[in-house]
DNA sequence: TAATCTCTATACTCGCTAGTAAACAAAAGA
DNA sequence: TCTTTTGTTTACTAGCGAGTATAGAGATTA
């Protein structure tokens, strides 16, 4: 079995560059704590004190890393939204015909939306977002729905999808990954990625027999 | 062009039973404008003087109809999983296959959530709910997923339906149809019927060709 | 007419949370 | 060693919103 390289950024003697990590790593803890509790209790109901404290630090330090509230929200839905994109561009960019390029782009969604940042992505309402970072959240929206949209339409085209409306096909399969975050119980027997291929194949081939 | 009969509740000299009906009429308007507010601003972001307000009376008059904000929500959401449940069991209960029965139940529980009690009901989580309160907003959520499993149950049965996983293509399906308050566009030139059977049939035939 | 019940308003309390001021600690650099 | 920068704390402010005490107006009943 291959191993990962050893530790080597685990040196006593700092490097340059190991603030930078460690402001980084802190930052990003204090995202990933902030999505799990907006996942479970909801964004208003989360307070800054609760991150903070399950942290072990107090509110304070947090700003120190972040400016405000919406702040963390917004970047918790951006990391959601960048993987969302990022991975979609790779499967759309695949060989294939459209309907193979759309399996692999739903799938690819369909596991972000199991993930923390992904989770949170579905459930914030813009109304939750600053005037400004709800026009970027919306503008990282529309990239997606265009990305998907287009493969769908090249689908139509090449004839490997049969869709009356594009728009429609692509929101509803959207909201149908967007909801998997509802109802997947990871402690449950059935894996993420086996979930999401379910998923997908019953979108793809639809319900009738 | 039949005519309803004309305002026979519309006499100065009130009716025994005029006090019950106007209090549960200004019990339906807190309601309904609460889900409104609910959906455009959030649950935690709406206060009962929004609400109070836009009904033109002050806060405590809400709390002559209401005990809490709680009761408020849970009324909202009730009102829109009893809307599902009472249509889905008539459609259930039609004949012919069981591809056919889901498409009635599909289609029943699509225009529900095109209402601001359904779009309600897709957007309250649980955790906004008091422990009383969210007992049953699930048992009433339980119960109708439990209703649209049986006929899928009974289509895959039948051969009406293609099904691997009964659960998944259950929830697949709900989740893609509570989205839709997410996308659709009331004020936009298609209207709730035609967009929900184009969802509907989205679901039923599938995406591939 | 008097007594009561229903509805609504004014004017509050109380608790919670976003965000801040200021001080202190610890490390980096000179 | 002295100074500066970075990270963290304690202790606060300020504002909002759920819920209430109380009183008064209108209708209902005796």
């Amino acid at each position: 079995m291959p191993r990962k390289a050893a530790q080597i950024d685990a040196s006593p003697w700092s490097q340059p560059g190991d603030r930078e990590r460690e402001r980084a790593a802190k930052r990003e803890a204090v995202l990933r704590t902030a999505a799990r509790f907006f996942n479970q209790k909801g964004f208003h109901a989360t307070s800054l004190d609760d991150v903070a404290t399950a942290l072990n630090v107090t509110k304070p330090t947090i700003y120190h890393y972040f400016a405000n509230k919406d702040e963390i929200l917004f970047e918790c839905t951006r990391r959601g939204l960048s993987a969302i994109i990022d991975a979609s561009r790779e499967a759309a960019a695949q060989g294939g015909t459209g309907a193979s390029r759309l399996r692999s782009v739903l799938m690819a969604y369909a596991m972000v939306m199991l993930d923390d940042y992904g989770i949170c992505v579905a459930r914030t309402q813009d109304y939750n977002l600053t005037e400004a970072s709800r026009k970027q959240f919306r503008a990282l929206k529309r990239d997606i729905d265009a990305l998907i949209r287009q493969v769908v339409a090249e689908g139509a085209e090449d004839g490997s999808l049969k869709v009356r409306d594009v728009r429609i096909a692509t929101f509803t399969a959207a909201q149908a990954l967007n909801g998997m975050g509802n109802w997947y119980n990871s402690d449950g027997p059935v894996g993420k990625e086996d979930t999401a291929r379910q998923v997908v194949e019953t979108l793809m081939d639809g319900l009738s027999g």
